[in-house]
Formats: C-alpha cells, sequence, structure tokens
DNA sequence: GGTATTACTAACCGATCGTTCAGTTAGTAT
DNA sequence: ATACTAACTGAACGATCGGTTAGTAATACC
C-alpha cells in the first residue's frame, strides 16, 4: 500500500497506513465499539491477528486515527497564532482551516467528533478537544472585544453554535460533490458571520443604529 | 416508578418508563453499542434478565427511545404545518420547535442523533430523519423564494448547516444552566439568521444595494 | 541459496455478550 | 387464605469479543 518509487523489502501486503484507512472507514460506518477486529478483518481481506502485526491492540488504531485528526486541528491555530493579526480575521482564518481539515481528513475528524470517553485514549482526545475549543473561545472573545462580532450572545454559547455548525460537515459532506472545500468554507463563513435572512428596512434602520 | 394518587397492583419497583429513562442517560453515555445489558442491569441495580421483564430485548429499548425523539421532532412540524403563514414565518417557528425539543427531551434527541445504521431500529429512525431534513429543506427553500432567506447558498448546504448548528445543542447544552430553553431558541436564532459579525459600513452599503 | 525484512495464519484463550428459562417475591383484591 | 398482578432472580446457553502464540509466506538483498 506503499506506492513510493523506493522498493519496498519484505512481503508485499498492506502497512499501517493503510489498515488504518480501512479501520477509520469501519469505525465511522459502525461506530468504534460495534466494530469487532473481525468485521475489520473481514473489510481488509486478512485475518484477524494479521492486524495484531501493524497494530498492537485495537485501542492503538484509535490512538492514532484521534491524533492524526486532532494534529490536523491544532495545527491550524498554531498557523493562525503565528501569522497574527486582528482578532476577526485570524478567527475567519481558522474558520477556514478547520473546514479544510474536516474536508481533507474527513474520516478521521468524523471519528474524533464520535468519541464517548469509554477508555484512557478517548478520554485523552476529548481532552484535546476541550483545550483546542478553549482555544477558539478565547479568540471569539477577542473578536467581541475588537468590536468584529456582536456580543449580545455568550461567547461560549456563540463558539459552541459556530463549531457545532462547521462540525456539522462530517455528518453531511461528501467529498466530490457539488462543493469543494473552498466553495463550503465560504458558505459556512458566510452563514455563520452574515446569517441567512435578507435584510429588510427595519434591520437596515438597526444596522444604521 | 409511577407514583399517581391511584395503588398500583404488583409488586413494586421499575416500570417500562423508569427503565427507558436509565437506559437512555447509559446509551448516551457510553454509546448504545458500548452500553451492555450488564452495565444497565448494574445502573438500574437490577439483574440483567429483570430488564427482559419490560422490554423484549436491547432493540426494542432503542426503538422506543428513538420513537419519542422522532415524534416529538415530527410533532413540531405538523403544528407548523396546521398553523399556516408565510415560509420564513413557520420556519422561525420550526427552528423555535426545534430547540424546545431538544432541550425538553435531550437525552432521546442525543441518542438518536448518534444513531449510526447497524440494525433495523437505527436504520428505520434515520429514514424518518431523512424524511423530517426533507420537510425541513422544502421550507427553507419556500423561504428562500418568498425572498425571506438568502437565496445564494444552495437550499440543502443552508438546511444541513441549520440544523447541523441546532443539534450540536445535544453536545453541550446543560439543562439549569444560564440559558433557559427560550433564551437559547432566542440566541440560536439570532446566529443562524442574523450571523455574528457586527456591521461595517461596507456591509451597510452592500444592504442598501 | 541463505538471510533479513515484513506481512500473514489457524488455533486457541478467558471474558463478555444478549437472551432464555423456570422459578421467587412483593404488593392488591377478594 | 388464596388468587391475581407485576417485578425480579440465578443459572445457563450459544455466540462473539479482543487478544496471544507458534508458526508460514513473500519479497529484497548479498
Amino acid at each position: 500500500m506503499s506506492e513510493n518509487g523506493t522498493l519496498r523489502r519484505g512481503r508485499p501486503g498492506y502497512d499501517q497506513q493503510g489498515i488504518l484507512d480501512v479501520a477509520v472507514a469501519a469505525f465511522i460506518q459502525y461506530g468504534y465499539d460495534a466494530t469487532s477486529m473481525g468485521v475489520l478483518a473481514d473489510r481488509l481481506g486478512l485475518s484477524k491477528s494479521a492486524i495484531y502485526h501493524h497494530f498492537a491492540s485495537k485501542d492503538e488504531i484509535l490512538d492514532r486515527a484521534l491524533d492524526t485528526a486532532l494534529g490536523a486541528l491544532e495545527g491550524v491555530l498554531e498557523e493562525t497564532d503565528a501569522a497574527g493579526g486582528r482578532a476577526g480575521d485570524r478567527l475567519d482564518h481558522v474558520l477556514r482551516g478547520a473546514v479544510h481539515v474536516l474536508v481533507d481528513k474527513l474520516p478521521y475528524v468524523t471519528l474524533l467528533l464520535r468519541v464517548r470517553g469509554n477508555t484512557e485514549v478517548e478520554r485523552r482526545a476529548l481532552s484535546r478537544r476541550r483545550a483546542f475549543d478553549k482555544r477558539v473561545t478565547a479568540l471569539v472573545s477577542e473578536a467581541q472585544a475588537e468590536g468584529s462580532l456582536r456580543s449580545d450572545i455568550d461567547v461560549r454559547v456563540v463558539e459552541r453554535l459556530l463549531f457545532g455548525m462547521i462540525n456539522s460537515i462530517v455528518e453531511w459532506y461528501r467529498p466530490g460533490g457539488r462543493e469543494d472545500a473552498d466553495k463550503l468554507a465560504d458558505d459556512v463563513i458566510a452563514v455563520a458571520l452574515d446569517g441567512l435572512r435578507m435584510p429588510t428596512s427595519n434591520r437596515v434602520q438597526e444596522l444604521l443604529g
């Protein structure tokens, strides 16, 4: 499954990444807990025990997958912080970046968003997620303070609704459909920032203050 | 668990609704597939087989729970259709109603939103959910056509993002917190319809056309 | 051909799964 | 006291679970 120019030693077959991709697809289809190693083996066309050559446990597969998703999302925040700028612009950048990560690593982020907390691996992932949310909330708060965003709604509610919308992408977005990642990011941000309603004259009056 | 004024015949203990409530709480905490009947029995303080007096199977518990959630959501649509009016107003009504259902039946709707499709019960629930979504999308489309909502974004994307936001409530809303259902509905609709951004003079110009 | 590397296997393990069965228990009604 | 109603039990079942073990298999390299 590793098709670089160099010849690989050893028996041809799946590598770790190949197993991981198939595992993640099964985990998001059936749920992690409902996906037995037997189902996974069937899906790979291997025996159950062959999987244990590549990963020590079912848990390790999950851990690796969640790390991929979280790493990408955290990367968006790092890159945004490094760039600096007004909070409103940085938030815009984070939202676009998040949408791109969701689209690029759809199966992995989908798995992450469905984590429950039954095992230590899951609890660690949830903890990293909470830290991510906290940093985004701080950014929203800054954007409210600088006047870019409305401040009549609690900052935590704002962050939750915003990422509720963005995260919903994993439930319905299909790559290769009508919308690519850029268009999707544009739409999400348009809805989030400017809303759905058409302006009325009353609204314009409100806006004029 | 049934504490009406009349005396109930039979041995005191849980009734079906009592078992169901505890089951749903466990299902949303651990996930349906990861909640064994043993875990549920522990939680109820009963034996595993006692559960089978009340419900024929684990599946039947799930079926009953999902029906509760779907029934409530479908009820919002029925009531809105019966009332009639402009599409924009009906959509507003559906959104408020949905938020209220989410808050009032939080555990049940939470369970519904996490259904995967592994069993016939789950697939039936997903089918009902799709029918619900389809009706809301039709309403959004009407509101776009009547000019209440922006029509530069695909109607299906709009419906998905909208309910993505609303449905996210089940992941973070805590009853008895700072926001009651009415305030929450107000906030959700404000964000959805009017967005998050503060107006700038460029925006006002755009709005003026 | 032999060695190193890497992927894969069948049989097995102890534990847990959802469910069944033949009972027992705790209340009300007569 | 007996019958009815409704809730509950321990033991057992066949199936499945995640994982282990002692191998086998297929390639590249020398």
